[in-house]
DNA sequence: TGTTGATCGTAC
DNA sequence: GACGTACGATCAACAT
């Protein structure tokens, strides 16, 4: 039997780092960085692994600063010093694929990756390994020496020997170097002898064998045109002798062993490709980790135990014994598995709680099918759960709680004592992450893949409802949320901790989660029968102009598709592309409303397009959306989806619920108060520029909002410098939006297409606003300094969200990065605001016992179901609660309206 | 048949 | 390229 030998690989880091630059086009992540290089690298990487499996693993770098080459030769120095800009940013990143991957690396001051790679190889070799040179340099054919060193390319997936280097270039690997000196190198600047190109090299080579041997019968050389060139470059070609050569002196203190590969760092990984938005690597990754554990639990046998031990609850007598388990806790986590992902539709088929690392249990209700066998009844279940989660101890955690709660709720249990929401954690920790569900927040913080919802009840026409799932694949699946909920639990706490977030937590997004889900649970009550006349008016309306501008067409298409409309538009009717899109020309409202006075029919476009979003967006999908039993739309609040902290409303979203528009507001209309009571309505006035007065301490704005003065009014008459009861609207209306152009970080141009003036004009426009408030001009400047410096901005409370795009080099995304560092403190303080607010005055409507309830929240905007009785101090409770909620300099004030309609009741 | 990206429009 | 934050309807292209 013989020994099989060792594999050695030597990955040529630095060449691989310029020739995945180059060789890619370009290629970013979300945030503009580019990350070819990166991409390029891990590819290789991965193929090294994957297609070899080697036995040892080093990859070699450049070191930074000058070697001995520098020293011989001034131009070697001026391209090995340019490395590109976007170039530059990739290599920490690379280094840390590397090490992420569990991948000994190696670099030494002095010495290039050549260096190490020829003293490493030798070693390898005299160690009687079998070593092979990851690399597409053909300086490095030098090394190759049959059968112990060869040399692979995996871009051309060529693997060299002795053989292949001597039919290529005519010479062996071991006179590789008198050729490279000969013929030189253009792309690590070895000049090589001026006009001698690779035939002429090797037919000198063959002839002389060496450069030594070829300059010593220089006399015999002919032609003569090349023994001259040979003659006059006689310095350069032993330079490029020496250039080409490597230093072996490299110290090596290192054991054999310490070139093993090490266990990958999943979660390091899993968060390098999910910032470089490495999609199809992130998918590799997590098949990797599942092959794994399939290997390993297939293997594992018997006498392994698994990592997770469930336990199903199929008896009173299982279940009782939980309970008190549980009553004597701390806290547990909790996971209902149910048939719907509306929590007001939602009925239950089990429950899965865990208390410990790796252990939970499921209590299966109503799966059905008889193989589901024994299962104690949803009464049974509720009533004894009742006495866990309808006390402030023990606390409950969870992921996404507020699900929970409702679908508790609406089965007679006031879910109490939430005292840690993973969702909402993993939000405060990243509001800018596009994701928090349990399995993303999982592989984030644990390194681990979570069995997923579609592989338990399957996908498309297959897909089953939970409740047809069987038992045991259910319980695995409850269990795992569960538990994983759990263990993050305290992972996610101190990271909390550490970044200072423990207030913001625990005093308004953890107390929020019940009140939001409060709402949810009340919802907003709807005049269907109004919405249903609605909708067959706007059909009737559709009808019509659909009609005429068929006719004007000559022509019937589909209006709603915006390429149909633009084939019309601007080819059958020649009318002027104004605008262009990535796909054509732009058929928006504002290329309509330029062109309208063009051609009839886009008059016509215009009101059809309105009346088809009222139909379809409002009127249609509200109806549908009406709760069966409640007679009430039930919108979800979701609180971990905006970048800024705002909330944001789904399935329907109520807070774009038209109001600009007569038409639009008769859907509003539709949102009623039940009988004996009202809707109120609490907005705050021009928070976000209060916020932009108290933050900046601008004189002119703080002594405006003092003086409640018409602020848009009084910024026209600083403007153009008149006293302000001379403002005209028009003069008010610019203003206004100079206004809110600020707070949104607005340039010249955006300004001019908004007003329609000059771009002049409107350079000279903001010019005069910042020159009239010099303490917001002073803020901004500050605060985007600081920004940039931190990497993140904050809000009143703390908040925080990181915003790279302002160390970027590039001037767009930077510029992006300074809008958003404007009007994140800003949205984001009135978001907090209105937070702490409604926690207020939920709590002090509960304690004294009103029945008015809090239905809606739109961004400044507070709606509340009033018995008629209580309007009065209902109305001053919340003005006072809105107003005082927190102390800036300058006061806040809320403007409130009420009647039986969302129209009526907005002041 | 379902998924995804682009376009459009509504709100604050 | 040019104004921040969302959600959702529809279309068109594409994957299954």
């Amino acid at each position: 039997m013989t020994e099989e030998k060792k594999s050695f690989y030597l990955i040529d880091g630095s060449s691989y780092i310029y020739r995945a630059f180059y060789a890619i086009g370009r290629l970013s992540n979300a945030k503009g960085m580019p990350t070819q290089a990166i991409y390029g690298f891990a590819q290789m990487l991965l193929k090294v692994i994957r297609e070899r499996k080697p036995d040892y693993i080093c990859v070699v770098f450049d070191a930074p600063g000058p070697n001995f080459r520098h020293e011989m030769y001034e131009a070697y120095k001026a391209t090995r010093q340019k490395m590109p800009e976007d170039l530059i940013v990739q290599v920490p990143y690379i280094k840390n694929l590397v090490r992420f991957h569990g991948i000994p690396q190696m670099e030494m001051l002095g010495y290039e990756a050549d260096d190490l790679i020829a003293t490493l190889a030798h070693w390898g070799r005299d160690q009687g390994l079998e070593v092979v040179i990851v690399s597409g340099d053909k300086d490095l054919h030098q090394l190759i020496e049959s059968p112990f060193i060869r040399q692979w390319d995996t871009q051309k997936d060529r693997v060299f020997t002795e053989d292949e280097v001597k039919e290529k270039f005519g010479v062996e690997p071991r006179r590789m170097g008198d050729y490279l000196a000969l013929v030189g190198d253009s792309s690590d600047n070895v000049p090589g002898v001026k006009g001698v190109g690779d035939k002429t090299a090797q037919k000198l080579l063959q002839q002389w064998e060496t450069l030594d041997g070829l300059y010593a019968h220089l006399e015999e050389v002919s032609p003569p045109s090349v023994r001259k060139k040979l003659q006059e470059n006689r310095e350069l070609a032993y330079l490029s002798r020496q250039l080409v050569s490597f230093k072996e002196d490299v110290p090596l203190s290192r054991e054999i062993d310490s070139f093993v590969a090490g266990e990958p760092m999943k979660s390091e990984l899993f968060k390098l490709y999910e910032e470089l938005d490495f999609k199809n690597l992130l998918e590799t990754l997590r098949q990797s980790w599942e092959d794994f554990q399939e290997v390993s639990s297939n293997t594992a046998g018997e006498g392994t135990e698994s990592l997770r031990r469930d336990k199903i609850i199929r008896d009173e007598k299982d279940l009782f014994r939980l309970m008190e388990e549980i009553k004597a806790l701390d806290c547990f986590s909790i996971d209902l598995e149910t048939t719907s992902r509306d929590p007001m539709r939602a009925e239950l088929v089990g429950v899965a709680l865990s208390h410990a690392d790796h252990h939970a249990c499921y209590i299966p209700l109503n799966h059905s099918g008889k193989e589901a066998g024994n299962q104690l009844s949803e009464k049974v279940v509720l009533k004894a759960l009742a006495s866990v989660l309808s006390g402030e101890k023990p606390g409950k955690v969870g992921q996404n709680i507020k699900y929970e709660w409702v679908v508790f709720k609406r089965h007679g249990i006031d879910l109490k004592g939430i005292v840690f929401d993973t969702m909402v954690a993993s939000y405060l920790l990243d509001p800018g992450k596009h994701s928090h569900s349990l399995d993303r927040i999982a592989a984030e913080h644990l390194g681990e893949n979570m069995i997923s919802y579609q592989e338990v009840t399957g996908k498309g026409k297959s897909q089953i409802g939970f409740a047809e799932v069987s038992v045991d694949v259910a319980a695995e699946y409850a269990c795992e949320d569960a538990e994983t909920t759990w263990r993050l639990v305290p992972i996610l706490k101190r990271k909390l901790k550490e970044e200072g977030f423990e207030d913001l937590y625990v005093s308004l997004e953890l107390p929020l989660i019940e009140v939001l889900a409060r709402m949810e649970y009340q919802g907003i009550l709807v005049d269907v029968q109004r919405l249903e006349t609605l909708s067959v008016d706007f059909e009737k309306a559709l009808d019509r102009e659909a009609a005429i501008i068929y006719d004007l067409a000559k022509e019937e298409f589909n209006i709603q598709s915006p390429k149909q409309l633009a084939y019309i538009l601007f080819e059958k009717l020649g009318l002027r592309v104004v605008k262009k899109t990535k796909t054509g020309p732009s058929t928006d409202v504002n290329v309509l409303e330029e062109l309208a006075g063009e051609h009839p029919v886009v008059e016509h476009i215009l009101n059809y397009r309105t009346l088809a979003k009222l139909k379809g967006t409002y009127a249609d999908s509200l109806i549908k959306l009406v709760h069966p039993e409640t007679g009430r739309i039930h919108t979800s609040y979701n609180q971990t989806v905006t970048a800024t902290g705002r909330l944001s409303s789904s399935d329907p979203n109520l807070q774009n619920i038209p109001i600009r528009t007569e038409e639009g507001r008769k859907i509003r209309e539709a949102f009623v108060a039940p009988p004996g009571h009202v809707l109120l309505s609490a907005d705050y006035s021009q928070i976000e520029l209060r916020i932009l007065a108290h933050y900046s301490r601008d004189e002119h704005l703080v002594e405006a909002f003092h003086a409640g003065a018409d602020i848009h009014r009084r910024t026209a008459a600083e403007m153009f410098n008149i006293p302000p009861h001379e403002v005209t609207p028009e003069m008010r209306r610019q203003a206004k939006t100079i206004n809110f152009g600020i707070i949104y970080g607005m340039g010249a141009f955006g300004l001019a297409r908004r007003l329609g003036i000059s771009n002049k004009l409107a350079k000279a426009s903001i010019d005069r606003y910042f020159d009239r408030y010099r303490g917001v001009k002073r803020y901004i400047e500050r605060l985007i300094e600081e920004t940039r410096q931190r990497g993140y901005c904050e809000t009143l409370l703390g908040r925080r969200r990181s915003i790279p795009e302002l160390q970027s080099r590039n001037y767009t995304l930077r510029q992006q990065g300074e809008r958003l560092a404007i009007n994140t403190p800003i949205q984001g303080t009135a978001a907090d605001l209105i937070k702490k607010a409604m926690i207020d005055i939920h709590g002090a409507l509960e304690k004294s016992g009103f029945k008015a309830k809090m239905l809606l929240q739109v961004h400044d905007e507070l709606v509340f179901e009033v018995p008629m009785k209580e309007l009065d101090v209902v109305r001053n409770l919340i003005r006072e609660k809105m107003e005082n909620v927190w102390e800036l300099r300058v006061p806040l004030k809320v403007d409130m309206g009420w009647g039986e309609n969302w129209t009526l009741a907005h002041p």
